[in-house]
RNA sequence: GCGGCCGUGGUCUAGUGGUUAUGACAGGGGCUUCCCAAGCCUCUAACCGCGGGUCCGAAUCCCGCCGGCCGCACCA
């Protein structure tokens, strides 16, 4: 099982496709959600919805996709969004500016120099291509954003590479409308662009991303709040590096320094649990605390959740600790007061952030659903999470079991992702709906006709049970929460 | 972005210069059957990634582009 058989079954029923597929010559890093996985990806946000955002009773906003410019030059996109770079003018190979100068001087060159700073070095040095001897071009800039123009004038504006900044730019009017008691953690679920250089891996490396993002707002003296307690004794599957990962508790991991404080701890024990509860099993989870090196550079401690896969382990979500970063430099650049008050006090909050990348996430929860047992493929998905709940059949196509399965249907389908389906055998439609991961399959048959009860079976086990028809809408409830 | 390999219906695939381009699976319709992909009939579906070139003739040879995989780089 790899990535290739997960995405080939996928495309098969509908889960994902390569977005503008009937053009040639269309760009990678751009995938659209089938009817499958659109159901699919509503019933894992519902679940984000109730397991997080309902559970810690924050608020979910909708903010703008396009944002001025002035919006990254405080959030600092726009200068650390880049790298500086040159080109070898024969074979090509590009380097960035500062690593090349300080591999010829044997010492460290700033990361934030100007283009003009860095080619006057690269002249004074005489760096050449390590790789072919040639000469190099001048320091260029890759942005990451993708940019765009508002209005007749093309006024600068970039579409978001992260949805976060629409939450920090509303903080001013969030607390004046909303009487809003610190921490408080606000959500937002949306799309994000990051023109990527050479996005690979399909659906796990996107130009136009899903995420879900939270950012919880706090008052940086107080991260001892009693809520927080109730993580304590939880164990946090922590990796410092590239390695497995070691169950610690909150209250053992705040004590050890490995996490700042319990306000972190809760919220790491929150992301961990909320995976584990849509289906992946707890030995497949990390979170790993990322080096300095490797942290974004708004981020002071950073975790990343992780999930094993056939690939290795694939980042999930980001936990960053983003301090007052953010809410300064807005504060700065937009000379709006970032302030608020807390119990009296004002004070510019700290955020702590969960940035989950939804796309990959489906993917993750696909991959660790999908079971291949000799002819037999299906998709273990877990009933909360299934883009169908349930299949109805009638047994056969005749003796009026098509009518009375359709009654059954309708009795059901307000209230649960339901499908239909009368073609072919009832085996062929058990492994087709195996395949789109239904959990249960109610087939109509005579003793529907004559006693009132209907055949359930269920899709891991095949195991089979009778409901009475008028008892199926809460026994499919008591199953598929 | 660099180097290597590759690109035929939704999926897998036959076909390496010559008539209307294989086959299977999947899908649609019909008959029949019915509790785990049965059978029969039938239909749909690829102008062979896109563009250009060589040739009497190109899916097949050449060039460019796009895309995929692997390695390097990148991954805020």
């Amino acid at each position: 099982m790899n990535y290739e058989d997960v995405m080939n079954l996928a495309v098969r029923r509908g889960f994902f496709f390569r977005a503008v597929d009937s053009y040639p010559n269309t760009p990678a890093g751009f995938w659209d959600y089938g009817p499958l996985g659109v159901a699919f990806k509503n019933r894992y946000l519902n679940l984000w919805r109730r397991y997080l955002v309902k559970r810690d009773e924050m608020l979910e906003i909708d903010t703008v996709q396009i944002m001025p410019k002035a919006v990254f030059v405080a959030s600092g996109h726009l200068s650390n969004f880049t790298d500086p770079k040159v080109e070898c003018s024969k074979c090509h190979t590009i380097y960035r500016a500062d690593k090349v100068i300080e591999e010829k001087v044997k010492h460290a060159v700033p990361e934030g120099l100007k283009d003009s700073e860095y080619d006057a070095l690269l002249a004074e040095n005489h760096v050449l291509c390590s790789n072919c001897k040639n000469p190099l071009s001048g320091t260029k800039r890759f942005n990451m954003m993708f940019r765009v123009g508002i209005g007749p004038q093309e006024e600068e504006a970039y579409l978001r590479p992260e949805t976060a900044q629409g939450i920090f730019v509303d903080v001013p009017l969030l607390f004046k409308t909303q009487r809003i008691k610190l921490p408080k953690g606000i959500a937002q679920v949306g799309k994000s662009f990051r023109n990527e250089i050479a996005p690979r891996q399909g659906i796990l490396r996107l130009r136009e991303l899903n995420q879900a993002e939270i950012e919880v707002l706090f008052n940086p003296e107080k991260v001892d709040l009693p809520k927080f307690g109730a993580a304590l004794d939880y164990k946090l599957n922590i990796a410092q590096g590239d390695v497995e990962p070691t169950p610690i508790s909150v209250s053992e991991a705040v004590a050890q320094g490995v996490i700042p404080h319990k306000l972190i701890g809760y919220y790491l024990h929150l992301i961990q649990s909320f995976y584990e509860k849509v289906g992946i099993p707890s030995s497949a989870i990390r979170l790993r605390k990322l080096g300095d090196d490797e942290k974004a550079f708004y981020s002071s401690v950073a975790f990343d959740l992780e999930v094993r896969t056939s690939g290795g382990w694939l980042e999930l979500v980001a936990c960053n600790y983003r301090s007052d970063y953010d809410l300064t430099r807005h504060a700065e650049v937009s000379k709006t007061d970032f302030t608020v008050d807390d119990e009296g006090v004002k004070v510019l909050p700290h955020i702590f952030e969960l940035s989950m990348g939804i796309d990959r996430s489906l993917f993750a929860l696909l991959e660790s659903a999908y079971r291949v047992e000799g002819e037999r493929t299906y998709l273990a998905l877990k009933p909360a999470v299934a883009p169908i709940q349930v299949g109805v059949f009638p047994l056969m196509g005749k003796d009026g079991l098509p009518e009375e399965a359709k009654k059954v249907y309708e009795l059901i389908r307000d209230d649960f992702e339901a499908a239909y389906d009368e073609g072919g055998s009832i085996g062929r439609r058990y492994a087709r709906s195996d395949e789109a991961g239904i959990p249960f399959c109610v087939t109509v048959d005579q003793e529907t006709l004559k006693e009132g009860t209907v055949t359930v079976r269920e899709r891991d086990t095949k195991g089979q049970v009778k409901v009475k028809v008028n008892e199926l809408p809460g026994w499919l409830a008591s199953q598929t929460r």
